[in-house]
DNA sequence: CTGTTAGCGCATTCAC
DNA sequence: GTGAATGCGCTAACAG
């Protein structure tokens, strides 16, 4: 009825409970016979170790929380996806906290990362702040961050300073000059980092190029492809448009495209727009835009994690992904 | 340095460690005034309960564990965001397992359903055949389906057979007779029922209005908008093409959108194509679809979980999900 | 090589 | 009302 337990097992095979735990746990010193024995003790009272009761005893949780804001957005599933392939073949479990306001936020920064609950703590996409890390580290608890950035933290980041700059130079390599920028609010309540980075390779693009900057070209707002199409709106509307839009997601590049639609604005003749993160639509829409490897960064996260749990490194690791330029039709050389 | 017990506070505050169990769980018969002691022990110790030892102790998991395949496509995300919103304020921790190969079905449904390692599993989309069942009912794991059917198990279902009815009463309303059905293969490796279902609906539907059934008419293939895409290649090369397309999910209708758009055929004036679950994007695309309540089945499947492990129906519980149509502009009347 | 024993941290009897 | 004792199932240390 209730299952067996090792006690069990233990005396079906005429052993101590020790030779059983020794068996299951791969150690050496037990002779082939009662490895045996106990084998088929296990085999037929379909045996299995409680989870619960290892993890009391060897003082480990074996559990590896994932806290991800907004899990639904493409890009955020697709890190996930990476960080739940890691881990399927370890002997941890991976559970899941997902964020879509900064009370749970807070709420999750404050009770999940604790040694009684779990043995390591992976945020993905969202930076937390000092006092939080404080308690992290207090806690002593590993954390990783993945797509996110703190620099006491060990992190799978994206150079998204350099997608920005790649997103913006390929716009001026095909002539443009006159060249917007619709992001999230650089400054938000989740204290996400990735448009800010983005703008901020944008603005060194720019500067590069000797363009100077328009304040009038960077539209910021909240997230969502409706959203962008209204800050789109605003910039077709200018008295000097702009001939050329990098959004800081595929998401909201649809946004884009979709305002130069109602505009009656063709693309990409009249206006290029380059999106960021090559979610599957995109191919769909051949939008052009900055490729992430999403996926990677799930998988590098988990492995800085599990390193961090066996052995936690002096000093916070750093791991750097590249992003690519993925030319479709949505960007065409500027003329006039 | 190492997390304060029971015993610490219990020493702190001068009492035994059942009263500060005690207060812990909110048991009565415990003074005001050892109350508060223990309280401010706890606080000044900043304790927290080891979920662990608690839950050996009470000799439950206090965990749920979902099973989900390939939970990056949109409508499976949805229903586990469900899934995580109603588990969120439980005492109960979501682990998740996903599934992209038949072999790891096997493997989680074998290994999962464990009473010394879940309290309670909940499967999103996926049918178990009778030998898993058999299985899970004999480890006395409760067990709960979302979108998925097993006569034995509590489940929370969309009625797909009256959604792909809908689809095809309104192709059929719109002067559509030649409608075609884009699906996964109705006989799958993973025992996806909602292709079948649907395409049972169709039937209905047509048989209802005096239309023969066209084998032509019907294609299978694997899940994908780039699959959908061929197969509508080879409706639209037929003979005698349809005039109306209803694809099993909004991905394969984006698919069946661009295969018209290669033909050079317009929609909705030449072809109309319906889709199924309004996901996101679909409304961007100003797609026909039906919608059904994503996020409401994972909801529904956790209540109907919780209540099976507070109290185990003697028999399994279904909770019908409605879907209904969202007409937008990729279906027309038809014109001759 | 193998059996025995002492915790792991908590909830839960019992007595007091 | 409250403290002390027992056990949840397992691992690890120790003795043999």
């Amino acid at each position: 009825m209730t299952p067996a337990t090792i006690r069990d097992v233990a005396k079906r095979a005429g052993v101590g409970v020790g030779t059983v735990s020794r068996v299951l746990n791969d150690r050496p010193f037990v002779s082939d016979a009662t490895h045996q024995k106990v084998l088929s003790a296990i085999e037929a009272l379909d045996y299995t170790p409680s989870p619960i009761a290892r993890r009391l005893s060897l003082r480990k949780t074996l559990t590896i929380a994932v806290i991800v804001p907004f899990f639904t957005r493409p890009s955020f599933v697709e890190r996930l996806r990476g960080v739940e392939f890691a881990l399927a073949d370890s002997e941890y479990d991976l559970v899941l906290f997902n964020v879509e306001t900064t009370d749970k936020r807070d709420a999750y920064f404050h009770d999940v990362p604790r040694r009684e609950r779990v043995d390591g703590l992976l945020i993905i996409s969202l930076s937390p702040r000092d006092a939080d890390v404080e308690r992290f580290l207090q806690a002593k608890v590993p954390t990783v961050l993945v797509d996110a950035r703190h620099p006491r933290l060990s992190r799978a980041v994206i150079d998204d300073v350099a997608g920005g700059r790649l997103a913006t130079q390929h716009l001026i390599e095909l002539g443009h000059r006159k060249i917007a920028y619709v992001s999230d609010f650089l400054e938000n309540p989740f204290n996400f980092v990735s448009s800010r980075d983005r703008h901020e390779g944008y603005r060194q693009a720019l500067t590069a190029a000797g363009i100077p900057f328009q304040p009038a070209y960077h539209q910021q707002g909240e997230h969502g492809r409706q959203q962008a199409r209204e800050m789109a709106h605003t910039l077709l509307a200018l008295p000097d448009p702009p001939t050329a839009i990098f959004a800081a997601s595929d998401t909201q590049a649809i946004g884009v495209l979709e305002a130069a639609q109602d505009a009656g604005i063709s693309v990409p003749e009249d206006l290029s727009v380059i999106g960021y993160d090559d979610i599957e639509i995109a191919e769909y829409l051949q939008l052009t835009t900055i490729r992430q490897p999403l996926f990677a960064s799930g998988v590098e996260g988990v492995e800085l994690l599990l390193e961090a749990i066996a052995n936690p490194p002096p000093t916070a690791q750093q791991v750097h992904l590249p992003t690519r330029l993925v030319a479709r039709r949505t960007t065409g050389r500027l003329v006039d």
